[in-house]
DNA sequence: TCTGGGGTCCTGGTACTG
DNA sequence: TCTGCAGTACCAGGACCC
C-alpha cells in the first residue's frame, strides 16, 4: 500500500518511462526487461479499494477508510480523496478538514484478509517464490516461471489482469533486478501501472531521486543527510562510504551506500518467522487511574499470550510500553527465567514493570504489551513438564482458548476485566465465564 | 496539526561472566 | 583475591516500514 516516503515523494525523473535524453526508456512499461526477474506487486489504495467493492455507489468519490474515534488515523483513502491532500497515517480530524465531503468508512479487516488471500493465491500460482510483505504487497521471483509464462513484463501483465478479474481491485507492478528497485518502481507507477527498470538503467533511474526514496530513509535520516548536504540518491552514492558509516552508523551507512548504487543482494524468500508479538491500545482520552491502566495491561497480556498459544510459541521477554499525554514514550522489559505462553505470567511481568515505574497519577495515553525471544512451544513444554509450576494456569488458558474459538472473544474474560466492563451492553448472547483474577 | 497499531532492526549503554 | 579485558546478554530508545 502507498504509505511510505517512496509513495509520497515527487515523481521520477522519467515517469512511466516515456524516454530519456539520447536513449531508450530508462524505466517504464516498454523498457528492456532482460534479467529483471524480481517483481514487486503493490495493491492500489488497498483498504479503500476493497471497501468500495461493498459500496459500488461510492466509486469515483472521495472515500476515507479509518477509525471514527476521536484519535483515529487514516488507514487508506481513494485517489479522489488523495487529490484533496488526504493520505494514510494522517489524523482523521485533519482528513475531515481537508475533505469535508468525503465519505468515511470503518475498516473491515475480515474482508481485507479475504481479498488478500485471493491475491496471494494469484501470486503463488504464478511462482512458488513469493515473499509477502503485508496484506497488500509481495515480492515475486519469476525466474523459474519464464519458460511457462513468458517474459517478466508479460508475467507482470498477467498478474495485473488476473488480480483485477478475480478480485476486482487494481495493482501496480515494479519489475527490476533487485527488490529495492522493483519496490521503488511499483510505487512510482501508481495507480494501476507497470514499470520495468532495465538492468543497465538502474543508476540513471535512481540518482535523480530524493534521498527519501532509499529504503530505510525516513524523516529523521533524511534530515540527517540533508545536514550533510546530501539531497539526492546520487549525492549519497558519491559520498565516501566511510563518511556515511561515521554519520549514520555501520549498518545504516553500509545499507544506504549499497542501495544508492542499486545494489541489493537480498533474495526473495518466504515470510520469515515472527520475532515478536504484541498488542497496544490508545485510550480514547488520557487516563490517570492506575486501575484502569492495569485492566488494559491485563487485557493486552491475555490477547498477546493467546496469540502466542495460537501460533504454538513461547516467549522469553516481556516488554511494557507506556506513552504519556505529551506523547513521550518509554519501554521497559524483563527477561523471564522460563519461556512462557501463560497469560498470567505475561501479565505478572508486565504488571511488575508497570509498578517499577512508580508513576504518580501520570496521564497515560497508550499502553502496550509485547513479547520477544520467541521459540517453539513444543520443545519448551517438554522442559516445563519436569517442573509443572503453572499447570493449572496453562490448563485455564487452554480452556479459555477453546471457549473463545467456540463462542467468540467476549465469551471468557478475567474477573477484573468483567468489572471494567460493568455497564457495557452485553453483545455476545453468551454469558461470559469468568477466570480468576491475576 | 495531531499523531493507530503491528512489527523489525539498529545503536549505545550496562551488567555479567570467564 | 583482585583487576583488567573481551565477549555476550540484556535493556531502553529511536527510526523505520506497512
Amino acid at each position: 500500500m502507498a504509505r511510505s516516503q517512496l509513495d509520497r515523494g515527487p515523481h521520477a525523473a522519467y515517469p512511466h518511462g516515456t524516454g530519456r535524453p539520447g536513449g531508450g526508456p530508462v524505466a517504464g512499461p516498454d523498457a528492456d526487461d532482460t534479467g529483471c526477474t524480481v517483481l514487486h506487486v503493490d495493491m492500489d489504495a488497498f483498504y479503500a479499494s476493497v471497501s468500495l467493492l461493498d459500496h459500488p455507489e461510492l466509486v469515483g468519490q472521495p472515500v476515507v477508510v479509518g477509525g471514527s474515534g476521536g484519535r483515529g488515523v487514516v488507514l487508506s483513502a481513494t485517489y479522489e480523496a488523495r487529490a484533496l491532500g488526504v493520505h494514510s497515517a494522517m489524523p482523521m480530524g485533519r482528513a475531515r478538514r481537508l475533505a469535508p465531503h468525503a465519505v468515511v468508512l470503518p475498516p473491515d479487516h475480515r474482508r481485507y484478509a479475504e481479498v488478500s488471500a485471493g491475491v496471494m493465491e494469484v501470486f503463488r500460482s504464478t511462482t512458488p517464490d513469493v515473499e509477502p510483505l503485508s496484506v497488500d504487497e509481495a515480492f515475486l521471483d519469476v525466474r523459474g516461471s519464464m519458460r511457462r509464462l513468458g517474459t517478466p513484463r508479460q508475467i507482470a501483465g498477467q498478474i495485473r489482469a488476473r488480480v483485477l478479474d478475480e478480485q476486482g481491485v487494481t495493482c501496480s507492478v515494479g519489475v527490476a533486478t533487485t527488490k529495492f528497485v522493483a519496490k521503488l518502481a511499483s510505487s512510482r507507477c501508481k495507480p494501476d501501472g507497470l514499470c520495468v527498470v532495465p538492468a543497465d538503467g538502474v543508476v540513471e533511474y535512481l540518482h535523480p531521486l530524493p534521498v527519501g526514496a532509499l529504503w530505510g530513509v525516513g524523516e529523521k535520516t533524511a534530515e540527517h543527510l540533508e545536514r550533510l548536504g546530501l539531497r539526492t540518491v546520487g549525492d549519497v552514492a558519491h559520498t565516501p562510504r566511510t563518511t556515511l558509516l561515521r554519520a549514520l552508523g555501520e549498518a545504516t551507512g553500509a545499507h544506504l551506500a549499497a542501495l544508492a548504487w542499486g545494489r541489493d543482494p537480498r533474495p526473495v524468500v518466504g515470510r520469515p518467522a515472527e520475532k515478536s508479538i504484541g498488542a497496544e491500545e490508545t485510550f480514547s482520552s488520557d487516563v490517570d487511574d492506575e486501575a484502569v491502566v492495569l485492566r488494559e495491561v491485563l487485557r493486552l497480556s491475555e490477547l498477546t499470550a493467546a496469540r502466542l498459544r495460537a501460533g504454538g510459541l513461547v516467549a522469553r521477554t516481556v516488554v511494557l510500553k507506556v506513552r504519556f499525554a505529551d506523547f513521550a514514550t518509554i519501554t521497559r522489559s524483563r527477561t523471564l527465567d522460563e519461556r512462557t505462553d501463560v497469560s498470567r505470567e505475561v501479565y505478572g511481568a508486565a504488571r511488575a514493570l508497570w509498578e517499577a515505574l512508580r508513576l504518580d497519577r501520570a496521564r497515560i495515553r497508550l499502553v502496550g504489551v509485547r513479547v520477544e525471544g520467541l521459540s517453539s512451544a513444543a520443545s519448551a513444554h517438554h522442559q516445563m513438564r519436569l517442573d509443572d509450576r503453572d499447570r493449572g494456569w496453562r490448563e485455564a488458558d487452554r480452556a479459555t482458548d477453546r471457549a473463545t474459538a467456540r463462542f467468540g472473544s467476549a465469551s471468557v474474560t478475567s474477573a477484573s476485566l468483567l468489572r471494567g466492563r460493568r455497564g457495557d451492553p452485553g453483545s455476545s448472547g453468551v454469558r461470559p465465564a469468568t477466570r480468576p483474577e491475576v
